[in-house]
RNA sequence: GGUCGAGUGGCCGAGUGGCUAGGCAGAGCUCUGCAAAAGCUCGUACAGCGGUUCGAAUCCGCUCUCGACCUCCA
């Protein structure tokens, strides 16, 4: 199935096969989150996209180094050279070290990645970590011409490197139109272009979060730790480079400039980006305030909020839009999401219990072909771009099959066993390791063992001994112990 | 203002020239002590206007509406 991969890259803005630079290794490098607050479900949905691309490479085979970073220099709000950057700010305002704060989000991230089933990344390296290779980095390009220094304070020289190179073939932006669109801002006369950015910054007075450098005391800019470890773990080309769609510009356009212009190589293959989460319409964002945390949203605690919603609810009702989509939230939809995960779930505890049984029945050529189609469907779909929905829309006619057989509309012996085993393989494999959807524990099991102290009881009232003895043994099966106290029968592990 | 993208049945959401995704909600049927689950059947939608074509939701043009980026943002 490996062949038939296709993506759509966002610097060619075209489908592509994927063939990765050497097969079968493939690196992918996706922007991580700033660990200066809790990460919101917009942020999740990127992170989720790229899991279940990183599990489809897996599955296909594909021996994947998946880097992600983790933001945690501070970086400054804007062009406004005021000194105070979000770390620092936030930690100011927890009366904490800008490293606590770090550690506390990053915990946090890590925290929500694994409630909505998200695999960790193969490095995940962080940018104070990195401190060094990106002197080094803004070192190289000072020295090809492509960088100045003012006051402690390095920019790369964008229009130096356009000379030789298109910067803003990845978002689509001439450079004189760049220039000509920008606004005029104060405090910035140090850069020699306003479209300049900054490869390392000389920290002011205040500024906490500071290293020593060949320039001074300062901190590098928020393009360059990407560019430094991308190079650093994947090499000067690699195969993927994700993160979301507001990246693109200037984000990802500033690191392939500092990449090619650093190491004169293209830096990533494919491109992808992810599309936003909206909320009536408009983008999730901290700072329109339409934001709101998983917490909040397992909680039900947020005003937008009707109810409480699970983790698996969430993902199944992100991967139902394909990642290039807006997906606009809303309770409506989270609830139908519910059911249909809530369908696939019972799916995938019914998968647990079926085995085949040889019934004798004629073989029905329709079934095969129909379930030996499915099947082959789900390839299809996740090799169209990893097209998550339409996969997710095979599941369900699987399911069909699957559930069909459970009730005896279709028997065992109509599909036979190399089908069925198919049918079986297919549909957990999809579910579970490529769509990393999981059956949710939502049993209460002491609110399950009441119910069986009261049939305990009921027996035990109505002298029906057999029965009483019988619960007796089988809860001792399970390690537990019944107790009769004089107002209540009350259960205990056993010692 | 510039650049880019989107408008699909009651709702969500795939689909990019002919082969009517899927989920939720709704209607009917089967099964069934009741109920649920499940299966089967049904609704024939593509913002508007014009064009290309034997044929368009899908291509082209115009109009309307919405969004993203252009400043930190997944």
């Amino acid at each position: 199935m490996r062949p038939g991969l296709k993506v759509y890259n966002s610097l060619s803005k075209e489908k592509e096969i994927f063939e990765p630079l050497n097969a079968p290794y493939v690196g992918m490098y996706v922007c991580g989150p700033t660990v200066y607050s809790n990460v919101h479900l917009g942020n999740v949905r990127t992170f989720m996209s790229f899991d279940v691309i990183y599990r489809y490479l897996k599955h296909l085979d594909f021996k994947v180094r998946y880097v992600r970073n983790i933001t945690d220099v501070g970086h400054l709000q804007g062009d406004e050279d005021d000194g105070e950057d979000k770390i620092s700010k936030r930690a100011k305002l927890e009366n904490l070290e800008p490293m606590e704060i770090v550690q506390k989000y990053t915990n946090d991230f890590h925290d929500v990645m694994a409630m909505f089933n998200i695999l960790p990344p193969d490095i995940e390296p962080s940018a104070t970590g990195h401190i060094i290779e990106q002197i080094e980095m803004t070192r190289t390009l000072l020295e090809k011409g492509l960088a100045y220094e003012v006051d402690g304070s390095v920019y790369f020289d964008v229009e130096a490197y356009n000379k030789t190179n298109h910067y803003g073939k990845l978002s689509g932006r001439k450079l004189e139109d760049l220039i000509s669109n920008t606004r005029e801002l104060d405090g910035q006369d140090e850069k020699r272009n306003p479209v300049d950015f900054a490869l390392w910054k000389k920290a002011t007075k205040g500024h906490l979060m500071r290293w020593p450098s060949p320039w001074g005391d300062g901190f590098p800019g928020w393009h360059l730790e990407c560019s430094v470890m991308s190079t650093k773990y994947l090499g000067a080309n690699f195969d993927i480079h994700g993160g979301g769609m507001d990246l693109k510009f200037p984000h990802h356009e500033c690191e392939i400039a500092q990449n090619h212009g650093a190491t004169d190589e293209e830096g990533a293959k494919y491109w992808l980006h992810t599309n936003m989460l909206t909320v009536n319409g408009q983008k999730m964002s901290k700072s329109l305030g339409n934001s709101f945390l998983p917490s909040e949203l397992i909680a039900g605690s947020h005003e937008l909020l009707d109810k409480p919603y699970s983790p698996m609810t969430v993902r199944f009702f992100m991967l139902q839009s394909h990642y290039s989509s807006t997906l606009d939230f809303s309770n409506e939809a989270l609830t139908a999401a519910q059911k249909g995960y809530t369908k696939l779930a019972n799916g995938l505890k019914l998968i647990g219990e079926l085995s085949y049984t040889e019934d004798g029945a004629e073989k029905n050529e329709k079934a095969i072909k129909q379930i030996e189609q499915i099947c082959n469907n789900c390839y299809f779909a996740m090799n169209d771009d990893f097209n998550t929905a339409l996969t997710i829309g095979h599941l369900f006619n699987l399911l069909k099959k699957i559930n069909s057989i459970h009730t005896g509309n279709l028997k065992y012996s109509e599909i036979g066993e190399e089908v069925f085993d198919k049918m079986i393989s297919t549909f957990k494999t999809f579910t579970v390791n490529v769509l990393g959807l999981v059956e949710e524990e939502r049993i209460n099991s002491k609110s399950v063992l009441n119910i069986l102290t009261d049939l305990y009881k009921e027996a035990k009232d109505a002298k029906d001994y057999d029965k009483v003895d019988e619960i007796r043994a089988k809860l001792k099966d399970l390690g537990l112990v019944l107790k009769d106290m004089k107002t209540k029968v009350d259960w205990a592990y056993e010692e």
